[in-house]
DNA sequence: GTTAGCACTCAAAAACAAAGAGTGCTAACA
DNA sequence: TGTTAGCACTCTTTGTTTTTGAGTGCTAAC
């Protein structure tokens, strides 16, 4: 959590006013704003020298001289982990949509990316659930043949998936022995994203002389393993990101676009949310912080909800770095729980 | 097919050389260049004469006074109906990407859409084959309680969908009858393409007095029917669009790529596709022809891939009007046979 | 029927001129 | 010592005018 470093009382108060007039209008926010906006009676030209320190500390930047200043990664990240306050849910609802019970599953999810994108004005994701936190239990290679290798991989909740692997030389029995036992004590017991590339390559090296092979073979295990197997990604609203200026420049249009087409990126986000489990279960990242380099000009808010088994899927929500957070939370912590409520209602 | 009304020889030569460059450059093209491009040798004022001829016949317009031509829908149109010379396979295939082998259908299919994109540069969709010309057997209605009935529908290869439908107040048990009757009746032996918005209007109509109720159920029914039940279309290189700048624009950017993420657009052109049978089974959109609306300033190719067993899927490439139409179409005829080849090699 | 010539049109680019928002700094003030 | 009024300065934004150049349409001559 980042300390408020070299701020007083003040500082803090004028922050929270600069980053919250530009999360409204998009616009630089210059010292006379400040001055008026405030009931800290200050003229502008106090409020000049004390952003000018703000500037200095890193919290806001100014895109020019003689322009007005606007928040840095920095701040907002000051003003998401301590300045902003979560509205109390207000009670006229203003009529945001809400999730209809759905057959499958499948449709429910669709239908909660849909109504978060149309509730927020950001694009969102949704995934299907996984069992992330599922152990490996077993794997077996065997030949099937003199090219063929046939994986068979045994996961917690005894789902068992298997696997051809081509091979251009067969393994000696004695190869494939060891390097059962090999896949067996090393990866025995993790759980999916324990196994990662570090790992992965570290196998390799331990599988020595054959590791050409062995290689391929490892391969193609951790790729079944690969938690996106079978996970599927839901998106809606990706064109609500050209309601931004910031973000619909060509360039970054582009990026972020592709970064929802090939799913593979958003997997990224999705692993990396699911491994970072805080207590709420909701993280933002800004701007560079993200798991996914498409988006770093974006902020993206990312939540999980559970099926209850440790199956957990994750709920996504990237739009500009100005984004409203408050009403991001807010309508994240309510699909949550409806998404709770209709799983745990259906079973 | 269009004829070339009021078009002598010459006139075709440059009308086929003026596409031909605004192929090219994407810029309008004026008559000196024309003078010059063909071995007409003819002055500029000469083609000037029979440019304004041609605009005048509506296969050409101005952007405005003072600005070069640039190809009509209707002149497109023609030059892919008559005057394009399908470029002979070129023997240096000047390495395009193939298709590789892949384990599952969903994997090879995706390959698909990545590799026609990556080839032609344009925004491309596969989906998974459906039996389009399964017909329906069998429909049963029966009520479950007082809200819900069951829809039975049971289609040509012994396929069961059902469906729960809720309605207000219960049907009489003879209302029921008569209106499976009347579903049987009209429904029966029909193929699912031909089971349209407007046939299902009509029954509405036919069901008389209960049409409330009863219009429920039919779009249920319909619902269920629908092709898109099942199939899955694969989208790549969406971002493609953002290389022409006549679609990059926000306006038409937005248009098209949520045309891609709302699949059910793209449902709408498979359906098309597959109902429209052609000789060749590869069809062309200009513009306006386009059964997506939101790509009405682009041109839309697509084609038929079969798997036997009547199992039809379809591919399709979006891009600007100035297509590269002669490439695209090899690259489909291609992609075409590989999928063929792939298909029947695995069986 | 073809072409040279020329006046005319219009978009795009370039150049220029305010206008306005906002800053930093200085000097005065409480 | 902290606050503030005042002012010169900087840059973007916006609008205006000018210039340029591609391309046309028309006329008159070949």
């Amino acid at each position: 959590m980042v300390s408020a470093q070299g701020l007083n009382e003040r500082k803090l108060t004028i922050l929270h006013a600069i980053i919250k007039t530009y999360l409204e209008t998009g616009e630089p926010v210059g010292s006379r704003t400040i001055s008026k906006y405030t009931d800290l009676n200050l003229s502008s030209a106090t409020i000049r020298n004390e952003m000018s320190d703000l500037e200095e500390l890193g919290y806001i930047v100014q895109p020019h001289t003689s322009a007005g200043r606007i928040p840095s990664d920095k701040g907002y990240r000051l003003y998401v982990d301590m300045l902003m306050e979560e509205k109390e849910q207000e009670l006229n609802e203003k009529q945001e949509q809400m999730l209809e019970k759905a057959d499958k599953m499948e449709k429910l999810l669709k239908q909660a990316a849909k109504v978060l994108a149309s509730n927020t004005n950001y694009a969102t994701m949704v995934s299907t659930p996984m069992n992330s936190a599922n152990k490996l239990k077993f794997i077996q290679l065997s030949m099937v043949d003199e090219e063929q290798i046939i994986a068979v991989i045994v996961l917690g909740g005894n789902v068992i998936k298997n696997r051809i692997i081509n091979v251009d030389e067969p393994l000696s029995n004695e190869n494939l022995l060891k390097l059962n036992m090999l896949l067996n004590t090393t990866l025995n017991g993790m759980s999916i994203e324990e196994i990662n590339l570090g790992l992965i390559a570290r196998l390799k090296e331990q599988a020595g002389i054959h590791s050409e092979v062995i290689g391929n073979v490892l391969d193609a295990v951790a790729d079944v393993i690969q938690i996106d197997e079978d996970m599927q990604i839901y998106t809606s609203g990706t064109t609500n990101i050209f309601k931004y200026p910031e973000l619909s420049d060509k360039q970054s249009a582009q990026e972020i676009i592709s970064a929802f087409e090939e799913k593979q990126q958003l997997t990224e986000l999705v692993t990396q949310t699911l491994s970072k489990e805080e207590n709420t279960g909701i993280q933002v990242y800004i701007g560079d912080e993200t798991p996914v380099q498409n988006m770093k000009d974006c902020s993206v808010v990312t939540a999980t909800y559970e099926l209850g088994d440790g199956m957990k899927g994750t709920i996504g929500i990237i739009g500009p770095k100005r984004m409203d957070y408050e009403h991001v939370l807010k309508s994240m912590k309510r699909l949550q729980s409806e998404l709770d409520q209709m799983f745990h209602k259906k079973e």
